[in-house]
Parts: structure tokens; sequence; C-alpha cells
RNA sequence: GGCCCCAUCGUCUAGCCUGGUCCAGGACACCAGGUUUUCAUCCUGGUAACGCGGGUUCAAAUCCCGCUGGGGUCACCA
């Protein structure tokens, strides 16, 4: 028997990554590097209806772009490594793959009489559910079908009537050993003789999470709070096939700021309120038909599919929650930043910084060399989307120029066709020192250079900053600007640092301060009072997209002060 | 409702295990200054918390009990 630590991490394909399940990846992840373990993925789509590839697909990449590299599961290629694999031939690491091992232990179960069919329907079960409601009672199966004798069941089963297969629950408390919760002991009245295969002949979540944790020589499970509850469960089934009992961590779980519960949801929502205080009636979009909008409207658990919802927010001109891992890298987060946000939203490294600060800022290697249990806090917490733009913007703000224009094109080349064709990577090189403090993700920095995006007759002049920083003081702006517009032509190269040191020389030249000079120009190319530095304001459109717009506000500022 | 988990600034948290060094430290946000050609960055300072009530003790944020509050869970979902 190895004493390799092993952990996993089990997600359902019913989406892409949710925020809250890319924090127990890392974590799970964490914790078996720290070990020098392996960590491993598994696909948990027993859930015949709800599964799909594409959303294993879209996972098993949100976790690669993450940085969060399993050893063993299903392949994926990403930035030219695999990841992924069978070393110890373990796998299939999809559940729906693994049905004949999970009957056989099932079939154990039964021989053994630990486990035992049952032939209610789900029908009859919810109305004696509702009666116990009613009653105001716990509702627990009655194990009836436990004393139907056995030549009946084999008959009943021979013939082909559907049914279940019950695990019996044994008669002891059982105690969760919980790392993070410490002991937490639930007592046999709190279980019933709850369901391990299904009707379909798919396993139970239960059942296959397991046998397979088991089989696969996890050692260590790390989960969200919301399964301790299971985990009896799951040691009773344990206790029934002989499996050992892993090690439990049980992470508090992550909220949004109402404290309300992260939910894809989120997104419907907002896009309802926005209709309901833009008092839509209508369907802005086509596709989706009049029926169907007032349907999603009126019902508060109705969702949009993901592209319409976009598409709807679009139109309406929102921007959707971001709650899944695609949403903050579409939205121009670093996977550092969020890896960061995420690794501290329930653990604290407990260490100072040399200044006397706490240590706040890691990365993922330092999470995987410190990465404990006793850091990690047992209280929920709530997701605060401020602090995690302010971790993005630290994270950029800490790369390279040339890493920084990098991740900017890249970004561009996957969410913003418009820009990445306006801006090669050299122009993104030559603008990061510019456009680096300027944005907290890498889409605030379209906001930056925006003017530059536009074409230079449609440059709209904002009346009062043409006023303040050209026409105000006797007209000495404007002068100052046709100026700067003719003596530009002497400029060699075109910049920015040349382009400053000629903007300073300028001002010398005129007897005024850098500010009289600059602020008018800067109106002059951008429009309005605010932009970046004048070097690469200038630089990224050029000389004679200068000129013409110098022009153009020329005239237009003649025009008004007329 | 039953059972289970949790409880320090608005938020994330350090301190709690091993009571005194805590009229509680840091970060984000916020407010006020400063640097700067605009904006942003950056720098300096400030506001702000131990949920309540009982114990134990010379001494409690720290230990115990109760209350309150928040959350989870009670599926042929995972």
């Amino acid at each position: 028997m190895s004493t390799e630590t092993i952990t996993r991490f089990a997600p359902s394909p019913t989406g892409h990554l949710h925020i809250g399940g890319a924090r127990t990846a890392l974590l799970c992840w964490a914790y078996a590097k720290g070990k020098g373990g392996r960590f491993l993925l598994r696909i948990e789509d027993t859930d015949q209806q709800r599964s799909s590839e594409a959303s294993t697909r879209g996972i098993l990449e949100d976790l690669a772009w993450l940085g969060i590299d399993w050893d063993e599961g299903p392949a994926l290629e990403f930035g030219g490594k695999t990841l992924g694999g069978d070393p110890r031939g373990v796998g299939p690491f999809f559940q729906a793959q693994r049905l004949e091992i999970y009957n056989e232990y099932i079939r154990r179960l039964i021989e053994q009489g630990k486990a035992y069919p049952a032939f209610e329907t789900p029908e009859e079960l919810e109305a004696k559910r509702k009666e116990a409601i009613e009653a105001k009672v716990g509702y627990k199966y009655d194990r009836a079908a436990l004393s139907i004798p056995q030549d009946e069941r084999i008959a009943r089963i021979d013939a082909g009537e559907d049914h279940v297969v019950r695990l019996l629950m044994p008669d002891e408390a059982i105690t969760v050993h919980d790392q993070i919760l410490g002991d937490v002991t639930v007592k046999p009245e709190e279980f019933d003789d709850f369901i391990i295969r299904k009707r379909d002949g798919f396993p139970t979540y239960h059942l296959a999470v397991t046998v397979d944790d088991a089989l696969m020589g996890v050692t260590c499970v790390v989960r969200g709070q919301e399964h301790l509850i299971n985990t009896p469960r799951h040691i009773a089934i344990q206790r029934a096939l002989g499996f050992p009992t892993p090690e439990y961590g049980h992470l508090p779980l992550i909220f949004n700021q109402d404290g309300s519960k992260m939910s894809k949801r989120d997104k419907d929502k907002a896009a309802k309120k926005a209709v309901r205080d833009g008092k839509m009636e209508h369907s802005p979009i086509s596709e989706i038909g009049h029926e169907d909008f007032a349907g999603w409207l009126k019902d508060k658990t109705r969702q949009l599919p993901a592209d319409r919802l976009k598409e709807l927010a679009g139109v309406l001109a929102i921007e959707l929650p971001e709650i899944e891992v695609e949403d903050f890298r579409a939205a121009g987060y670093l996977p550092s930043a969020i890896n960061n946000y995420l690794a501290l939203l329930g653990w604290n490294p407990k260490t100072k910084n040399a200044d006397g600060t706490d240590l706040e800022h890691f990365d993922i290697k330092y999470l995987a060399e410190h990465f404990d249990f006793r850091g990690v806090g047992s209280g929920p917490s709530k997701f605060d989307r401020v602090k995690l733009l302010s971790f993005n913007a630290d994270a950029i703000a800490a790369l390279s120029d040339d890493g920084f224009a990098h991740e900017w094109h890249a970004w561009a080349t996957r969410h913003d066709a418009a820009l990445a064709e306006r801006f090669s990577l050299d122009d993104m090189k030559m603008l990061a020192p510019a456009v680096k403090t300027r944005c907290k993700t890498l889409r605030d920095g379209r906001k930056v250079v925006g003017f530059a995006l536009l074409a230079d007759d449609a440059v709209e002049f904002d009346g009062k900053a043409v006023h303040k920083a050209i026409i105000k003081g006797e007209g000495k702006g404007l002068e100052l600007l046709e100026a700067f517009g003719k003596e530009l032509g002497s400029l060699e190269a075109f910049d920015p640092d040349s382009i400053e040191e000629f903007v300073n020389a300028f001002a010398e030249r005129h007897g005024v301060g850098m500010g009289k000079v600059a602020q008018p120009v800067r109106v002059a190319v951008t429009g309005v009072a605010v932009s970046p530095p004048l070097g690469q304001t200038l630089a990224i459109l050029g000389r004679d997209s200068v000129v013409e717009r110098i022009a153009r506000c020329v005239e237009f500022a003649a025009g008004q002060s007329a």
C-alpha cells in the first residue's frame, strides 16, 4: 500500500466550471502537490439528462487555463502539453464508462444482504414524502421492500420489473473525522436506506463516488461543505464494501455579496431585472419568441441558453455577473489573479511580509508548498468582486511590458476581434507601459485606447474640454495647438519617447508649461480631456492621423469661439 | 421544521488551539491629503469589528453554556 497522497476533483459536466468548483479544484490540487502526490480528475456523468460532452471539454479547458493540471484523468492537449492520462491503470475516468464496475459491487452488496432491490415508483415515494411533510414529520424510506421475500424479489426482477437498489444502513452513529471541521457525528436515525442504483441502471452519486475513490486510491477527499452530510453515507458504503475511509476536508461555501448562493441563474436574474427596469415587453432578439420571452421573464428558475443570454445582455447594454471561470476569462481576468483570490478566499497563509503586513499575494506554487487544512477557515465567505478586481489590477501591474502585451493580445484575439485587428502585438508592446496601469482587466484596455479605434473624422469633441483647454485664456491654447500641428512635421521618429521629448522642447520654446501644450493636443486628438500620456497617445495614432485630428479640432474650436 | 456547520471592521481575514504583549493587526472598499502634462498608477494619513447574555478566572476576542443570527442538508442531482 503506497502512502502517496492522492486527491481528486470530480465535477459533473453540466456546464462551464463554476468559480466555486475552481476553488475546490485548486485547493485539492495544492494539497496533493504540496505532499508530492497526485491530483486526479474524474468526470461524474451519471446524470444522463444533464451531462454533456461539450461541458466536459469546457471544464477541462477551464482547469487547464487556470494552470490546475491533473496527473491522471481525461487527456487534454493544452499549451503544447498533454494533461491527464492513466499511468496507474485506474481509469476510465468517466463514470458512465464504469457501469460494470459499479454493478459488480452492487451485486456483492445484495448478495451479502447489505443492499436490496426496491420496487416503489418515484410517484409512490413522492406521495409518501408529501404525506410526511403534511404530518410535519421527517420523511424516511419505510423499508417496505426489505420485507419482500427473496424468491419474490428474484421473480419480479426476472420479470423485468423496474427497481432501484437501496443500501441497508447500519443502526449506528457515524463519525466523520474532518480535517477542517473536526469530528462530526451523525446519529443513525438521520439516515434512511438511500438509493445506490437508479431505475435507469446508473449508480447514484454516493455509490459511484465511493467505489471510484477507493479503486482510484484516493487518500484525501476535498470538497464543498454541502457534501458534509453525505459523508456518513459514503463511510457506510466503504464499510459495507471493506474499503478504507480516506481523509476528508470540507471547504466552507462561497456566496454572493448579498448572502445568496452564487449561481448560474444570477446571470438570468440580472438580465430579467434589466428587462423589467427598461419596461421591455417584447423580446428584442428574433431567436427568442414572445412566448418564451414572457415565460422566462415570469419564471425565476427559467434560464436562457448561454449564447442567447449573452446576446440579450448586448442589446440591453448590461454586463452579466461573472459566475463561471469562462466568464472571468472573457472579462479579462488573469489566471494568476483568480487563483490568488480564490485561494485566499477560505485559506490563509498566516504569514507576514517584511513590512509587517499580511501576505496576500502569492502564486499557485507558493500555495502548493504551504497549503494545509489548518489555514482553512471554517465559516462561509462572500465573494468580493471588488477585491478580486483589485487583485487582477495588481497582477496586471506586475506583468512586464512584453508580458502584458502578450496577454492583452491573446485576450483580444479570443474576445475582441476588432481590437486584435487594429493593434498588432508590436502596437500593444508600445502601448503597454501606458495601458497597464490604467486597466484592472484586459478588457479595460479597450476603453483606454478607444480613441484610436475611431476614424479621424469620427472623433467627437467634448465641448467642455475644448473650451477649457483650447478656447479659454484668449485663445492661447488654440494658437499653441495650431503651432504644434505645424511644427510636428520636424519630428523625425514618431515613437513615444521622441514625442515626449518634442512636446517638452515645444513647451520650452513657447515659454509655457507642459500642461498648456499637452491638454490642447490631447483634446484635439482624442476629443476628451483624458487619455494615456501624450507619447503613446500620439504614437498609436500615427503622424498623419494626429495632424488631421488637430486640423479638425482647430476648425471646430474656431467655430465655437466665433 | 429535524439534523449538521459557522459567527472579529461593509467584505476577506490575523489573533483563539497554548487566556494577559489586542482600548484588536493586515488587505479590499471608502474618506482626506501629496506626487503627476490629463487620467491612472504611486505615497501618506483617517473612519470602521470581537452578535447578545450568562458563567470559569486575578484576567476572555481567546475556555464553557444558552440565545440570536447566517448557512448547509433532508432527490431514482451531483
